[in-house]
DNA sequence: GGCTGATCATTA
DNA sequence: TAATGATCAGCC
């Protein structure tokens, strides 16, 4: 099977089978229970292969929303992670799937989150988009989430004046859920 | 190997 | 069309 053209997939099989009922929707993937699941693609030692995407940006409501009315958080608060086998070249209905485990950040980890989510909030309501890197921020990181790169969305500056932008997600370092997983099995 | 920026499938 | 679900590919 071709990865390439399978990205998606695993995340959307895992919501079929465990029953999340939010569809493509900006809310946790079980509203009854308020928590969001995710799958953590893991190499054979165990660890995270890739950084886990948490939610896309809303850039104009960036600028006045508080930590805890944020999207990142509401989404974090509580997690289903669910650890899957995904090395290149074990094809996709042969990989094994961790038993999933219901996550909640510690304080030392909210504080984290929420100083990097800050910082680029901050940053983006002073209409510093473009300056942001995924080198910014320990545990969260803001990456391009687009068709392409050419891609461009209508925003607004904190003027109100329109402005173009590549659309961006957040993300959670794999040296993060690393942590995270590692304390799930110990 | 780790990290960053780019890209792909599917659905409402 | 735009949002969801992530992984790919290349530079360091």
């Amino acid at each position: 099977m071709d990865q390439r053209r399978a990205k998606g997939l695993v995340g959307q099989l895992m919501e079929l089978a465990l029953g999340a009922d939010a569809g493509n929707k900006d809310q946790p993937d079980f509203l009854g229970l308020d928590v969001e699941l995710k799958t953590i693609p893991l190499r054979r030692d165990g660890r995270p292969k890739e950084s886990t995407y948490v939610c896309s940006i809303s850039l104009p409501k960036m600028a006045d929303r508080e930590w805890e009315d944020s999207i990142v958080w509401r989404k974090l608060k509580r997690v289903c992670f669910v650890p899957i086998e995904s090395e290149r070249a074990i094809p996709l209905p042969d990989r094994r799937v961790g038993g999933g485990f219901i996550w909640s950040p510690t304080d030392d980890e909210v504080a984290a989150l929420r100083a990097d989510w800050e910082r680029l909030a901050a940053m983006i309501a002073r209409g510093q988009i473009d300056e942001i890197t995924a080198h910014l921020g320990d545990v969260l990181q803001v990456r391009p989430k687009a068709p392409n790169a050419a891609a461009k969305r209508m925003t607004l500056d904190t003027d109100g004046a329109p402005r173009w932008a590549n659309p961006r997600g957040f993300y959670l370092r794999a040296r993060f859920t690393e942590q995270i997983v590692a304390r799930a099995l110990a």
